[in-house]
DNA sequence: CTTAATAATAAGAATGATTCTTATTATTAA
DNA sequence: TTAATAATAAGAATCATTCTTATTATTAAG
């Protein structure tokens, strides 16, 4: 698994895009900013090259708001906001954090924190081959 | 906006099937469950009642794992482990979190935390009409 | 400079979860 | 009993995402 180059100017635009904004953008968002710049790319390019990032770590998802995937260009772990009214997406920079989004204005209403890893099951069976990054495959069901 | 009575049989039988089980399941999983007692139950009533059990109060969503989204019948605010293998959703139960976590033999790859609430734009605008369950209509878009 | 091999792309079809529509059936009120 | 209302089953529609394929760009070798 050798590191992707980063060579395509498609590859380029939508890196360029996620960064360009603290707005935890879509992939709709993204393919509407790059096609002013690229005005013939492809929706599937978007996907494509978004994965890409993702599989080198230049880009992570904050998860899926409004049935749609959202990314950040910001790496490191840091918590969000998310407004359920209108779907924004809010950066919540430093720790205290109940402190800071009390500062920013956001009237909190819940908040979740949730875990990723690997299951005890999973663990045992080295299941370290299946896809971590888009949907699973068909007819595979969690327990 | 009066309360449900929870009086079909329908309805009862998707809240006693969410509540029969801790994996915080998908609506395929409730339907498949829910259809071994009423076989002739259609998926838009699964859907349907899971939204009418959300609205009421006596269902929450834990998140999208794997583009399907996964339910508690336990309401209570609480922790979640999601093996990003199997998919798997583990319920964290008591702080401290990280300890509790350890002793379940779940390795964390990552911990990420969520407010959910509403941003200053939304309180300025008074925007309470939205929806806060199902999608959002077409061509709303987020900022 | 060609040519061959490979990688990336555009376009659009396919998939699949979710929502919507509509005709039908059950329940409640009068 | 009848009328009004609520819930349902069935399946079509929607829409984000993934997959397929033919085409184009890039790179490596002669």
């Amino acid at each position: 698994m050798h590191k992707t180059h980063n060579n395509s100017k498609q590859r380029k635009a939508v890196l360029e895009a996620i960064r360009s904004t603290d707005t935890h953008p879509s992939v709709r968002w993204i393919h509407e900013q790059v096609k002013t710049k690229l005005p013939g790319i492809s929706l599937g390019t978007i996907y494509r090259n978004i994965k890409v990032c993702r599989e080198e770590g230049s880009v992570v998802s904050v998860g899926v708001v409004n049935n749609e995937e959202r990314f950040d260009g910001i790496v490191e772990p840091h918590p969000h906001a998310v407004c359920t009214k209108c779907g924004r997406i809010i950066d919540i920079d430093d720790l205290p954090e109940a402190e800071n989004i009390h500062l920013s204005g956001f009237t909190v209403d819940k908040r979740r924190t949730v875990f990723y890893g690997t299951c005890v099951q999973c663990c045992r069976a080295g299941k370290n081959l299946l896809a971590q990054f888009g949907r699973l495959r068909k007819g595979f069901s969690h327990n």
